[in-house]
DNA sequence: ATCGGGATTGCCT
DNA sequence: GGCAATCCCGATG
């Protein structure tokens, strides 16, 4: 597997190690320094090559990524990908860019891949997408497994929430796509920004070290949340998510019925050696 | 100037 | 599982 090589070749020298000096003191949680181990490795910051891919096929790609925020106070956090949405622009009805509408908001679904689109939902809630190959096409990020910073994390989200209400479990923290933006504290404001470029934000793929993530589960195609109203559009599976997996936002029993496709199955059945085969039922 | 819908979440029953 | 919260955006007149 390509994704198991050290080096990509998409990768130019000056953009693997971002923010290296950074990381010795990008994890200051309260009290008990504890330097995860996620600073032991050699990460990768991904680059333009890789977001410039069709839309779909991004969208699966970016599974098992790993979403990086870096704060004006040092702090690092991350959450890895578990959930997406493809949103192809042109003929996809429940795109902001369908028919090749190109509005204020939607700007950021035409400027080059990996650009952000952020859109403010309900009022209350933010949206974080990437743009990807082709005309007005970018995918929605819908969960992450938070790896990095939970604490803050925790802060962050508990901003929103009653006083006093419980405490949020780890697999609660990023499984949603306003919950994510919520507790990486993705705001209004990175719209249109460059993840490939920006300072505040950008992905990585994981630490090489044995099987990724991603590797070991399965892809469920799903149809996409919340847009019923847009008739054929609405039931087409542009929904991915690692099967399986408990920071999934929601789960697609039908779906998973269906046999993955050969492309999307490791050589291991994930539900039988992932241990979080209870989240199956 | 006004109106209606929405790629959601949290709380309540 | 239902439903209110809450307001931006884009369309329309």
């Amino acid at each position: 597997m390509s994704g198991r090589k050290r080096k990509q070749s998409w990768e130019s020298e000056d953009q693997t190690k971002p923010h290296d000096k950074d990381r010795s003191d990008g994890v200051h949680v309260k009290s008990g320094m504890v330097k995860s181990h996620y600073f032991l490795d050699y990460h990768q910051r991904l680059g333009e090559q890789f977001f410039n891919q069709p839309c779909i096929s991004l969208a699966k790609a970016l599974l098992g990524k790993v979403l990086v925020r870096l704060r004006a106070d040092g702090v690092e956090l991350r959450g890895r990908v578990v959930e997406t949405e493809a949103y192809l622009g042109g003929e996809d009805r429940a795109s902001h860019s369908a028919g090749g509408k190109r509005t204020e908001r939607n700007t950021a679904m035409f400027m080059t891949p990996g650009t952000i689109y952020v859109y403010p939902i309900y009022g209350i809630y933010l949206c974080m997408n990437v743009s990807s190959q082709g005309e007005g096409a970018a995918v929605l990020l819908r969960a992450l497994e938070p790896l990095q910073g939970l604490p803050l994390m925790r802060e962050l989200r508990a901003a929103r929430r009653k006083e006093g209400a419980r405490t949020l479990k780890d697999k609660e923290l990023c499984n949603g796509p306003s919950k994510l933006c919520q507790a990486l504290d993705i705001q209004r404001c990175f719209d249109r920004r460059d993840l490939s470029s920006d300072p505040e934000v950008w992905l990585e793929t994981e630490p090489q070290r044995g099987p990724q993530e991603a590797d070991l589960h399965a892809v469920v195609s799903a149809p996409r949340v919340g847009i019923d109203s847009h008739g054929e559009w609405a039931t087409k599976p542009l929904r991915f998510y690692l099967r399986g997996h408990h920071c999934v936002s929601v789960l697609d029993k039908q779906a998973e019925r269906l046999a993955p496709s050969p492309e999307n199955t490791s050589f291991f059945d994930s539900s039988s050696v992932d241990g979080r085969s209870t989240e199956l039922n």
